[in-house]
RNA sequence: GCGCCAAUAGCUCAGUUGGAUAGAGCAACUGCCUUCUAAGCAGUAGGCCGGGGGUUCGAGUCCCUCUUGGCGUGCCA
């Protein structure tokens, strides 16, 4: 639970506080300026391992000159006992620290004590988040379209479990509603053309078009033949779609199972309608008022909420729809089900209907904080091959599902590639993915995890374990490589914390890609083996100890840590 | 029309909630394995950060505007 990185930025900040209140005593600077400015790790480490720019924001306060300011804080710093080894003024009136090897040595002992809990903080103090992602259609196969969305989800709710939350993951199922509908349909015009032949029955508009339709119809047949031809269509539809839908669902659950991916909740929306869920949220916001009759449909004054535009709650034949339901869903889940915490992740295509549905959250009659309800909106994944963009659509039955891109790509490349940030374009060339081996960033990362493990292999055959940083000279950590690579180790808690602030979870492949850069430098620079022992078990701890954070940073993204490549 | 997201090296993208000389990977070129995994490392080359204004000690980052691209604006979900 110890963040290194946090550990030290605010030490800086009470080091510059005291000295300015001895400086100030002192006269040389003005009494009563409160110091702002931040502590910053530099890009460049030549400026130090931290600068502070609290002289430069103290300027016109304390009508100075920057510089000077600084200068007059460094004199009345005291570095004694700290993680620092020294400080100086740089540039325009930066003040730059660099850590001493007390710290140094810190960063290894407390991911020894941590374990695989290193890393782990705790910012959500036990706070109840539902992360709710995917939710794909079950009229079908999972497609690539949810191939981002579910690592993105899945990493997320990881993310904010490390950064501790209390965390659940749920899918929506729509087990309901015209969609269903649309499904029965397109299974028994499917059944049908089996039965009577292809041209005796119509195809409905917008039905599926997938060969999966087809297949389930084939499989009815096979298995009842003609049975239900005769049979009443409401009710023929009905018993296709009781038996087809949960069969979709299973092979979604294998699907993601198989992609790393498993849901605490399957929550189905029939369950809202058979509860009255849907009715009494419609009544609910009738009786406040919140409600009109046009055209024979009930309609949301969503505009009077903020929104651009009304919506339709219950159609003119009677259906609720969607948007009625996922009220009455979120309602669900802030005042049924108590969570403390909502983040729907969602496509680009819905970002629209998050705004309008944040809006209608935000009336006083619905027992929503809309505050609390957020939306991880992700962009749209565009598929390409031999140069040209691929069109993909579950209707048309165009669609490449999530089970073939895994046949082709292996889940850990895959989960590494889709957890890209959520706010941009993503580009997947489906011809590099084929041949996504070496090419493929995970494999770099995956690489130093398995050099070090055959390192330790190595030197344990010539009789060295890792012992126990207690028992070790850490100090003899002194190249600069060795420096950097602990720097990094360190920043795993911050990273996490700001990937959980942000809800970008890619942030995690950034940081292990540069903690396994920083490693295979390290290896290149030092040798282990053959060194005299006390610099080899030194060396060879930093090297178990690295290992161990990319470990705990490929767990968080669903990637496995192998031994051997 | 209005709304959301984006625009950074030839390509794919970073840029730590405004900091010092804008960074990686891929592609190109040059080096490094009789010693711990070369799926690696070191180096060279590559940039009016889409254009134009503004805010301040300081802008790739914030504000305005324009251009380009993606998405949305259904009694579909």
């Amino acid at each position: 639970m110890v963040n290194l990185i946090d550990s030290a930025k605010t030490q800086i900040e009470e080091l510059l506080k005291r000295a300015y209140e001895k400086a100030a005593e002192q006269g040389v600077l003005p009494a009563g300026v409160t110091l702002k400015g931040t502590v910053e790790i530099p890009k460049d480490t030549s400026y130090g391992d931290y600068a502070s720019s609290a002289a430069m924001a103290a300027a016109r306060e304390a009508r100075m000159a920057p510089v000077k300011i600084a200068q007059a804080l460094l004199d009345n710093v005291d570095l004694e006992g700290t993680y620092f080894a020294s400080a100086e003024v740089a540039g325009a009136g930066f003040i730059n620290f660099r850590l001493g090897p007390k710290w140094y040595a810190q960063v290894i002992s407390s991911v020894e004590e941590e374990g695989a809990d290193y890393g782990r903080i705790d910012v959500g103090h036990g706070e109840r988040v539902m992360v709710e992602f995917v939710s794909a259609n079950p009229t079908g196969p999972m497609t690539i379209g949810n191939a981002r969305g579910g690592v993105l989800g899945d990493t997320l709710a990881s993310v904010l479990d490390r950064a501790g939350y209390s965390v659940s993951r749920e899918f929506y199922v729509n087990d309901a509603g015209n969609q269903v509908d649309l499904f029965g349909r397109s299974i028994e015009a499917r059944y049908l053309q089996i039965c009577l032949g292809e041209d005796a029955v119509e195809f409905p508009d917008n039905g599926y078009h997938g060969d999966d339709i087809k297949e389930l119809a084939a499989q009815i047949h096979a298995e009842h033949g003609d049975k239900y031809v005769s049979m009443p269509e409401e009710q023929r539809r009905a018993e296709f779609v009781s038996w087809a839908l949960p069969k979709n669902i299973e092979r979604m659950k294998r699907d993601l199972e198989r992609y790393g991916i498993r849901f605490d909740t399957w929550f189905l929306e029939s369950s809202l309608h058979e509860s009255g869920a849907v009715r009494d949220t419609v009544d609910m916001l009738t009786k406040n008022g919140l409600t009109y009759e046009k055209d024979g449909a009930v309609w949301l004054k969503n505009t009077l909420l903020g929104a651009d535009k009304d919506e339709v709650l219950r159609r003119s034949n009677g259906f609720y729809t969607y948007y009625a339901v996922d009220i009455a869903y979120h309602i669900n889940k802030f005042a049924v089900r108590g969570f403390d915490r909502v983040i729907d992740v969602w496509g680009a295509d819905h970002h629209g209907h998050a705004i309008r549905f944040k809006a209608t959250c935000s009336a006083p009659c619905i027992p929503i904080d809309s505050d609390k309800l957020d939306f991880l909106i992700m962009q749209m994944v565009r598929l390409v091959r031999d140069g040209e963009t691929v069109k993909v659509s579950k209707r048309t039955g165009k669609a490449l599902t999530l089970a073939d891109l895994l046949d082709e790509i292996s889940v850990d490349a895959c989960r590494f590639f889709f957890n890209a940030k959520p706010d941009t374009h993503l580009e997947f060339d489906l011809g590099l993915a084929v041949r996504q081996d070496s090419d493929n960033p995970v494999y770099y990362v995956q690489y130093a995890h398995a050099r070090i493990a055959s390192l330790l292999r190595t030197l344990a055959q010539e009789g060295y374990t890792v012992k126990p940083a207690s028992q070790l000279n850490l100090e003899l950590l002194t190249d600069k490589t060795e420096l950097e690579l602990i720097k990094e180790i360190s920043m795993l808690p911050e990273e996490i914390k700001l990937a959980a602030r942000d809800y970008d979870p890619s942030r995690i492949n950034r940081y292990v890609i540069g903690l396994a850069a920083k490693f295979h430098k390290f290896y290149n620079a030092c040798r282990i083996k053959g060194e005299a022992p006390e610099l080899l078990e030194a060396r060879l701890k930093l090297a178990e100890t690295a290992r161990a954070v990319i470990e705990n940073s490929l767990a968080i993204v669903g990637v496995s840590a192998p031994d051997r490549m």
